[in-house]
DNA sequence: TATGAATGAGTATTCATTCAT
DNA sequence: GATGAATGAATACTCATTCAT
């Protein structure tokens, strides 16, 4: 069999390993991971055959999960501002909810063990997000530069707005339309 | 007297573990530094008493270096746009003649062997532009969120301006601009 | 279940480092244990945590093998010259058959890796001799000086005799009693 | 020219040698001793060529250091029991007043660093205790073992009573003299 | 399949000794 | 001769991975 037995294993190793890396990034030892998971060391590798596939798996495992978490509810025919403030706001929300896989998430993309070829397909996750962004930025003339970058805005500043929300906040609503607006704004809106 | 240690070989192991740190991370083998700065193993340590010690020190040597970039040609009575614009430019400027430079600040600034003293020193290189961006920020009248909210966005937006055009781009002005039009625009600019 | 942790190879662990010590001090490569014990280098670690708790446990391994050579065939009811005796016979017949774990004991005694606690629990092997010197001592009216400086001099009188024997003599039980017979003048008999 | 140009730097380096080996041992790195005697580390191989040859002179210098202390006023003609007595208030005297000259002798004795041909020209120093010994024992009759056992006897038990009297003891010279009493009765006296 | 003992390559740092100044 | 920077071999311990049980 190419999977090993218990599905329930294998999700506890990759939580096991969210909260591990979260806390003490990719150099943390694998023993951790398995202590977490509440497995025997050698038992982690009947499930990833390394340390670099177990990353690779959680960090597409993670892409997907946050996927999942902005599709429910997105407005289909509302307006581009309605559909993208949607999508902002399950973004941010699902990163204030969940701070140890945006963590996680966070430092697998900065590692050299997460492959290029997975850092591509976890793109993909914003494909959708990439055919509205065009739609708007041409309605409003910013083709200077292609839309991929505004999609980099769209990341870092969502990051940026979690990571204040996290610092501790009294409002956090207001926090993320105020980090909204600013995105909006950027992307010629208004 | 003896050979008198050698300003030079200090820059030269500084210059070395900036290389190596932006390609390997902060767990790359002393000896790779070392080597690359044409020293022997341990004569890095008569230059730094630790790796940490190293590692402390070069942030700081790469903080200073940048602010000392973006202090020239600074337009005093300009303004608010065109102060900002310049402090902008030479930021992203900086960043884009030294990516190696800018990826090692990239990965000392998320290190945990970076202590937090020296990031909060390191944070002060900043401190003259939050003073702009506050006089900004409150002529625009964007205050539900404080003025940090805002130099956050400076920071990712202009990394991720820096990132664009080190992806390869045939107007490396044009970027500049668009990034910083986003950026001003952002912040409340018209 | 997995391979259990044996407890032969514990032992010889034990013995090779008694082997190196005894060759080479304390200050001798763990490496050299291991494969002196026909162990990978790390394997030693998990069997003693550290090298000084390796060092510590051999210490408290040797002494405990010592009490019990003394013990057997202790004349319960002889005279204070035949129980004495006893203790003495024992004490260097085992330092005459067992050279390197009289030299690993000597040498870890002087050691800083072995802890005032583990040395404590050492001396209390010779708890019973403390007893029995006692009784002879007071009865021989030789009190200017503490029983502990006698219990002192059977340490050092009896490892001159096991020195001497070692270093290959015709008739080790002369040699044995002539010491014991220097031993048992001094400390005020016959 | 074979030796180097400052005898007193010479001997400051053997002090600084004796103070450093009693407190931390022969693996005490020679920066140490060095810094203790005041000068650079490099200086110190221009005045012995290296560790061991430092170590090798340095305990045929305290041995015929203690040697010469150990002649004055010794009494030519008289009694057995007063010629062997002075000899042995004089080595302990000489141990009680330089405890770490004391230390580092034992270390050195110890230590595989200093050559059996050291240790031999060492054990000279003691030849002519050697005679006085062998008139002694031979005129009691304990020749069942060589006098070299009776000369182990003195040198241990010699340091059985420095060891005592260091150890902190109201009155000195009752236990120089149980010690000598001891000894006495060892090799047969009455 | 699960376990955890066994393996041995990898790494920061120390230190005796050399040698440029 | 004196200095101390430069050298690089040496060493305890860790950890990903394998494999006997």
């Amino acid at each position: 069999m190419a999977r090993a037995k218990s599905e329930e294993k294998r999700l506890s190793i990759l939580s096991a390993a969210t909260h591990v890396i979260a806390k003490q990034g990719t150099e943390a030892p694998t023993l951790l991971i398995a202590r977490q998971a509440g497995i025997a060391d050698g038992t982690l590798f009947t499930y990833f055959r390394s340390k670099d596939v177990l990353f690779n798996e959680l960090y597409l495992h993670l892409k997907t999960e946050l996927r999942d978490a902005m599709m429910p509810g997105y407005p289909l025919g509302a307006s581009q501002r309605d559909r993208i403030f949607h999508t902002w706001h399950a973004l941010v929300q699902w990163g204030i909810d969940n701070p140890e896989k945006r963590q996680a998430m966070h430092v697998l993309n900065l590692s050299e063990r997460v492959s290029v070829t997975s850092k591509a397909a976890g793109a993909d996750v914003f494909s959708f997000v990439m055919g509205l962004l065009k739609e708007i930025v041409e309605s409003h003339q910013l083709l200077q530069v292609p839309v991929s970058f505004y999609a980099g805005l769209l990341g870092v500043m969502s990051e940026s707005t979690m990571d204040y929300v996290c610092r501790g906040v009294d409002h956090p609503e207001t926090a993320i339309a105020a980090g909204f607006n600013a995105f909006w704004r950027a992307i010629g809106g208004d």
